[in-house]
DNA sequence: TATGAATGAGCCTTCATTCAT
DNA sequence: AATGAATGAAGGCTCATTCAT
């Protein structure tokens, strides 16, 4: 399985870099979501972030080292705060449910973050590109597993080869929520569209 | 009615702006789906549209123009295809089923202009930006006539306020075939994606 | 035969480029003289040729091209000026002399363009060493010439291998004259050095 | 007469100083010899030494220190060789052309630095530069001696004034051998060479 | 109208040097 | 004495935009 890529890094202490790429990456959302990545500078990542900008670039490689580090954060947070929702017990369609509603949640409340993550992707290198496709993978697993659960429990009616394409609608209908909220916010708070989505995905499978 | 944004040029003959606006466009999208608007320079823009970079800035005022007017440009080609498509005739969930599967083909046929447009609009500035989610709420409404017509005709239940809410799904999931392609047509041909979501979105709703 | 190396430009006009290029070796000159290559800024050269940043790059790809500028333009000047001195009268070995004393002239005329060149041309790319070693070649072959003439003439008693190194010997002595000015121009006048090279290098050789 | 520049130091004990100076030299070299002064860092020096560029800057006050730290450990280098060789027996002449053949067989031995150290020496600030220019003279002045000698035993004829021309000849030629190396290694073995420029030297003088 | 040379602000990145530990 | 993280001035280069021809 694809490990996370190797960021370079002129500091030798671990701890320290960690902490530092955790500034890094907090100031660097922060501006992502006000201007994009292109139109972000390095000097003013450094600067949000608390250090100069030659200390940046002794944790970094490149500027787009930067962008990645902020996607795989912003997965990492996603799928740790998922996880920690996933319920062990119920039956396998209200532990499906739950999930959809922990996601569409978390997704809410992260809301910038996830945006930003879909609209700057692109412009990563295609390694790097590679890394986070397999974090989205990884998250489409996850709810997988689940819908093959109540495929097996006889809970829900889905074709084998439909798991997985389920599992790509509730997470692309979670994503939808932050970039059409534009237009979906002003007509039906965050409850009603779970509910409606969650309809939508679910009922026509019973 | 929000109309068209008013892109300044220098040159008078509307006839001719036309002309060199669609070449200028043309070329600029091969460059987007290649690189990306930022990394596309206005040189290069001018050189695979044909004229020079003086010429290019006679018919613009700042390289913004381009993208809004290739996002302007592929919106407008998506409807006037889309409402070629749509029948007068049948009954109004055959037609909503058919304005359907002409969207997923439309989008499936311009790939890589809407792809490039979903990625790129966020460096719009404000202003224009306005102008094009305009062009996206005027394709929700296209479809929304036809739901609105199924309720009507008692083919679909679906509430009043719903409506709305279908006809994004509708939008995001023929988008979803572009920009989770390096998932979806690994498994799927368009058809059965769009059977299937034809009957995700419409099953529960009988 | 190896041709010059072309250096990329962003203008059309060919004349433009000699005249622009010029312009910025003739200032690069004496910056190189003063501070060497690496201690002179691109933004420095830009100034002292009379234009901006901008436009220096639109005559050159890298700041190397223009050290490769600078030393093709040296050596073009010096073989230049030795070639309108050669003469075509006298014997064999007259013509050789003057050769040598021409070129030693040369060489204190040119004296800091010489310098800089021999002292900064190892910070070239491979690639466009050999161009420049190209030419150290050619000023060789002008001299070996005469040198073979005066052999054939029985003016001059030397082995067939060795007029290649006998002309190296005249170059490296004419050099010599400027990366050791510290020590030679307080003992000796140019034509003093000239007559006692000479003797050394042609005496023993009668 | 001009003694060594003082290298500033943090450190207190002399021998430490030295060693720690050497592994400097030692490592610098290998880098200067591979990318020149300019293009090697401190890191990369401190590395190579072994120890960190912090501790680098406890023996020196700069990085320029470091490269007549180098200058210097060369020069030294070389005229500990040649007076070893030098021999004491034998007519005056002999004993000249000992020393020649000697200085061309260290100068052969240690090509790569006696490039370097000629290549780089301009990057001295001035006042170094004077040290290193000192110690050149003094291995002028240990040929002039003995080509003195070879004049008072008429064994050489040369006038006054050219003793020190002729050793400079000398050295030039020597340093030739390495700078030219791509031109002289192919066509003479460094037996060949010393022969014949010991030949031109002397031949005409005798 | 069309051209393309000129401009310079601004970007990413490097690296010599310092200093708290 | 030794370490190495922090600093920021400075460098090479790009590119949107202008304007004289």
């Amino acid at each position: 399985m694809l490990r996370n890529k190797k960021v370079p890094s002129m500091v030798k202490d671990p701890q320290l870099i960690k902490v530092r790429r955790a500034q890094m990456v907090k100031g660097a959302v922060r501006l992502f979501i006000d201007k994009g990545f292109h139109r972000t500078t390095t000097r003013e990542i450094a600067k949000e972030a608390g250090f100069s900008i030659g200390t940046l670039y002794e944790y970094i490689g490149a500027k787009e080292d930067i962008l990645y580090l902020v996607c795989d954060d912003i997965y990492l947070e996603v799928s740790k705060r998922l996880k920690k929702q996933l319920s062990k017990e119920g039956s396998a369609l209200e532990r499906l449910k739950l999930a959809i509603h922990s996601y569409f949640q978390i997704v809410d409340d992260m809301s910038d973050e996830v945006l930003v993550m879909y609209q700057e992707v692109k412009a990563l290198p295609k390694e790097s590109l590679q890394y986070v496709l397999q974090k989205e993978k990884e998250m489409a697993s996850i709810l997988e597993e689940i819908i093959r659960e109540c495929v097996e429990a006889n809970e829900l009616n889905v074709k084998g080869d439909e798991v997985n394409l389920l599992a790509h609608n509730i997470l692309v209908q979670g994503q939808m929520w932050t970039f059409r909220r534009w237009a979906l916010r002003k007509q039906y708070t965050l409850e009603q569209y779970i509910d409606w989505q969650t309809d939508l995905l679910l009922k026509g499978k019973g």
